[in-house]
Parts: C-alpha cells; sequence; structure tokens
DNA sequence: TCTGGGGTCCTAGGACCC
DNA sequence: TCTGGGGTCCTAGGACCC
C-alpha cells in the first residue's frame, strides 16, 4: 500500500483551499528540494529530489510549504492502524508506504484479492487520502504492482501473470536498480526487463560481481524470498544539516559537529539504546563528501563522549583551502539495547544523565554551542 | 538546475591472525 | 629468508530507497 503525493494530499486535506492546485512540499530555497509534489504540480514537471529553485522557476504558480513531518506521522499511524486490522505482518517502509502479509488470513479476512480492495476503499474513506495498493506472489512484485497503479488504482499481478507484467517495463522500474545502474546496462544494450532476462547470470556475475549479478538476475525474474518483517531494529542513528551558507570557521565547523552529536545523544537516549561507533559527514562546497568513522572500546550514549569521538573525527579531515563545508552530519551505529548501565570509564555518568534531562526539559538548544568550547 | 535528511546494503583494501 | 591461503575485523566510499 503506497498513498499518492502523501505529504502534498495531507496539506490539501488540512487546507482544502489547495486543492487541486499544484502543491509543493518543499525544503527552503536556495538549498532545499521537492520533498512530494501534488499531482498538480507533477504537470509542470516538478518531481522530488528536485531543487526547490528549479520547481519554482518550473511552476511559479505552486503552493510552496515547508514539510510538517508531525502531522505526516499523525496520519500515518492512521493508516497503519487500518492495514493492522488485516494483518499482523505490517511492515512499514516509509510513512507512506507498508508491506502487508496476507499469508494466511483468508479465513478470517477473506481471499487476497478481496482484502487488497478493502484496504483500497477504506483508506481513502477514513482519512481522507488517496492510495495506491498492488497484490503479489512477494515484496517486489506487491510493490512494482502498486506503482503501477498510481496514483488511486489497485492492480494484482498473479503468479502466472509475472513475466508478462514485467517483462516490457524499463529496467530502471525495477526495485533496487538506479540511475548508475540503468546507465551500465543502457551501454550494454539493455533496456527493458526482457532484455535483462536474456542476460546469462554469469555474464551478469562478470559484470556486476555475484552478487549484484546474482540480484539482478532475481530482480528480472520477479524473484524475491524477503519476508514480511513489522520490527526492524535500527542499525544506524544520525543527524545532518546542510547549511543555508557555506561554514569556513573552523570553530564553528567543530561546535556544530558537536551540537549534532548531542542530538544523537538524545535520539540514542530516547530509544534506549548505546552505541559503539561513530561517524561523521563533510561535505564540501564542491559537493565531495567524505565520512570518517571509529569504533569506542564500549557503547555508549554519553552526549559528551559522544562529541568528543565526533570531534576528534573531524580534526582528521583536512578541508581544502578554497572549500567550504556546506554539510555536516554525525552518526552511531553498531547499536545495542541500553540493558545495563555503561561503565563510562572516563567521562562522569552522572554528568551525561544530567545533561540528557537539562535537554528534555529546555529543548535541544541547551546548552549553547557557541563554538568557544575547548577541545 | 544544482543537488535534503533519514536510512540500508554492498564492495574493496588493509591489518591481523592462524 | 621468503613464502600461501583463508578468515575476520575495521574503515571508506558508493548505490539505492523514500
Amino acid at each position: 500500500m503506497d498513498m499518492d503525493a502523501f505529504y502534498a494530499a495531507v496539506e490539501e486535506l488540512d487546507h482544502p483551499e489547495f486543492r487541486g492546485k499544484p502543491v509543493i512540499v518543499a525544503g527552503p530555497a536556495p538549498r532545499g528540494v521537492v520533498a512530494t509534489a501534488s499531482y498538480e504540480a507533477r504537470k509542470f514537471g516538478v518531481r522530488s529530489g528536485m531543487p526547490t529553485v528549479k520547481a519554482q522557476r518550473l511552476c511559479p504558480q505552486g503552493i510552496f510549504l515547508p514539510p510538517r513531518f508531525e502531522r505526516y506521522e499523525e496520519k500515518a499511524r492512521e493508516i497503519r492502524a487500518i492495514l493492522q486490522l488485516y494483518s499482523p505482518l505490517v511492515e512499514p517502509i516509509s510513512l507512506d508506504e507498508a508491506f502487508v502479509d496476507l499469508t494466511g488470513t483468508e479465513l478470517l479476512h477473506g481471499p487476497p484479492e478481496k482484502v487488497a480492495e478493502d484496504i483500497h476503499k477504506r483508506i481513502p474513506k477514513e482519512t481522507g487520502l488517496s492510495c495506491s495498493v498492488g497484490l503479489g506472489p512477494n515484496k517486489l512484485l506487491a510493490k512494482m504492482a502498486s506503482d503501477s497503479a498510481k496514483p488511486g488504482g489497485l492492480r494484482i499481478v498473479r503468479p502466472e501473470e509475472v513475466q508478462s507484467f514485467l517483462d516490457p517495463l524499463p529496467v530502471e522500474e525495477l526495485w533496487g536498480i538506479g540511475p548508475k545502474t540503468a546507465a551500465r546496462l543502457a551501454e550494454k544494450g539493455i533496456r527493458t526487463v526482457r532484455d535483462l532476462r536474456e542476460v546469462s547470470l554469469s555474464l551478469l556475475c562478470s559484470w556486476f560481481g555475484q552478487k549484484g549479478g546474482e540480484a539482478l538476475w532475481r530482480l528480472a525474474r520477479g524473484i524475491d524470498e524477503d519476508p514480511v518483517v513489522p520490527v526492524r531494529e535500527a542499525k544506524s542513528i544520525s543527524h545532518e544539516t546542510t547549511y543555508p551558507a557555506d561554514l569556513f570557521d573552523p570553530v564553528e565547523i567543530a561546535a556544530e559537529v558537536r551540537r549534532l552529536a548531542f542530538l544523537v545523544a538524545d535520539r540514542l537516549r530516547e530509544e534506549k539504546l548505546l552505541a559503539q561507533t561513530v561517524q561523521i559527514k563533510v561535505r564540501f562546497s564542491d559537493f565531495t563528501t567524505l565520512t570518517r568513522q571509529t569504533k569506542l572500546p564500549e557503547p555508549t550514549d554519553h552526549p559528551i563522549l559522544l562529541a568528543a569521538e565526533a570531534a576528534g573525527l573531524l580534526s582528521r579531515v583536512k578541508i581544502p583551502v578554497d572549500q567550504g563545508v556546506r554539510l555536516l552530519g554525525v552518526g552511531a551505529a553498531d547499536l545495542f539495547p541500553a540493558r545495563f548501565q555503561p561503565l563510562h570509564l572516563f567521562v562522569d555518568a552522572k554528568l551525561g544523565e544530567a545533561l540528557h534531562q537539562i535537554r528534555e526539559k529546555f529543548g535541544p538548544e541547551f546548552p549553547k554551542f557557541s563554538g568557544a568550547s575547548p577541545r
């Protein structure tokens, strides 16, 4: 199940005066990008991922709105609750998309075809938002079926129809084939799924490696054994910011890294997790991007420890003289449930706890990251 | 036109060990 | 003195998805 132009549709729901107009939910120009464009806006060529400034040029009469994620999350919860009436196996892919495993639900809810129709009618009726639904023998085909039904449709792909459904599609419509892989395939004259299916497994592996080749071979045949998994453990948590203007002051850059590390610490604590790996990401004016990571002796959620590690990683990065810093990011990986109190051998655990409580009470802008604090 | 923020998974090279 | 082959862990980068 995949919601149609979800963020834009929620805005139209909340602002009836916007309905039928080109609504574009986007980060602010000049550096923002389009998150979702309504179908009305798509007529002008506006697409998600497109820089906001370009969307403004293509569609000057567009209604440009900043995202309101909390509101979208509210609607997403309503939608998930509906899906969960039909199966306990609901796997959200994002706020606006989810897999529902209907295996074995027939006695309770009737045949999957009927359930798909039910969901397709019920979600718009109960949430006021349009959705597309795809039914297939596995996740790959359900996903591709719903894509082919957009907007507002329902598509059923039965096992015997799999190849005739996939064959005429361009390879880039396969879930997992992006622009790079599509371009490499096009160089070899492979444009449709049928073309791809005619390439032998061994040739694909010689081009894309063992795993890559096998993945393409299976995609072309609609083979997918991935189970529907209702709850996945997070593998990493991160925060990153693209600055309205590039940063040049090393003191300010370091202060920003510490601020982001504190945000990551907040989230680790909220989710009751400890991290043993700290990562930073730096993107320069020319868009070159690098990452540094390090493994800690023990997992932690301590804001000062995490900030110190992140700052240490930053000190390993040589910022070219002609480059400013466009983006900074801090991430945590190697996550463990915080079942036991971490040892915190070197930094007072009570200080970390106090910082967490201050930020809970007064907000994440505390303490001030002036850039003046020493490293 | 100039490229967000949050993720996942894969590859490749080097260190280290047996 | 110089040498294999395999495995694991760590790090950096890249492709892809929403």
